[in-house]
DNA sequence: GGCAACTACTTGACACGTCAACTATCGACC
DNA sequence: GGTCGATAGTTGACGTGTCAAGTAGTTGCC
């Protein structure tokens, strides 16, 4: 090893984020082969999620842990590409409802099997019972700082 | 829980970016009081650690795994900042070495204290045994795509 | 010597993520 | 009913990561 780490937590912090990177890449590269980016994806899945009653900005916003000026760019994009319809919600109108359109959902069927794929073949190094020990040791950090 | 997994392996790939989202949140808050980003800090540790006879461009853009473009960038800022001095090598004059000012090593050193505290603090959800296992299951991760 | 292939780096373009400031709307209270 | 504060979303600006294309310099081979 070429860096000597001065705490385990120093280790850990880089592991996360060297890991993550790894994961990134590699859902990416396959992502990229559709011609749509990582976190496209997620918004269309979490839009997916909530089916045909939709979802305000601010639900989307919550659910990626992002900043709400990267959403509304998001969905700008995804709305230019087909994949998304806005409307605002009547009752209140500071409210924009995003929705997935049926191109939309045809994008998703046909992503869910080969990103599950990846989703798994990326996690290879570890069996089932590490991933769930991996999974459950990276819960523990989030939740003490919630 | 909202959201049912699909598997075992989607569930360990979102919770690997969740906790590096977290973890650069952290260090980030840390470093904006400092008027630096995380990045920034990363390649001025990295420079740091080469000592005074510097690195080139592709040294530092292999020990970030991050495109070389995105290095130049970086550096035109921290050499504008006063951090860094970049110098064309005369034996090979295509590749350019970076060094660390004076400047520069009083920033790190000043950081160095309070960015291990962070690294401590953001990981104190596990205790130092569990910090060594989530270290390993993820080496596993980057171990098996490498 | 001269040309071709390669390497190191830079530049342009674009997708994000984030902060600060702004607009539009709602709700509550006088 | 009108004003004030809060809320939902957008826009501008900037740092960063990435791809594609370009430039400068080196090496090898004839």
């Amino acid at each position: 090893m070429r860096r000597p780490f001065s705490s385990v937590g120093q280790e850990a912090t880089l592991g996360v984020m060297r890991t993550a990177d790894v994961v990134r890449r590699y859902l990416g590269a396959i992502l990229a082969s559709y011609c749509i980016t990582l976190p496209q994806y997620n918004v269309l899945r979490i839009l997916r999620g909530a089916g045909p009653t939709g979802l305000s900005v601010t639900d989307v916003q919550e659910r990626l842990i992002e900043c709400s000026p990267g959403v509304t760019r998001m969905m700008d994009r995804l709305e230019s590409r087909g994949w998304v319809r806005r409307e605002r919600q009547t009752d209140d109108r500071r409210v924009v409802l995003c929705f997935l359109t049926e191109s939309g959902h045809e994008l998703t069927d046909e992503l869910r099997a080969p990103i599950d794929e990846a989703d798994t073949a990326v996690m290879a190094g570890l069996n089932e019972r590490e991933q769930r020990q991996l999974i459950e040791l990276m819960d523990r950090v989030r939740a003490h700082h919630a």
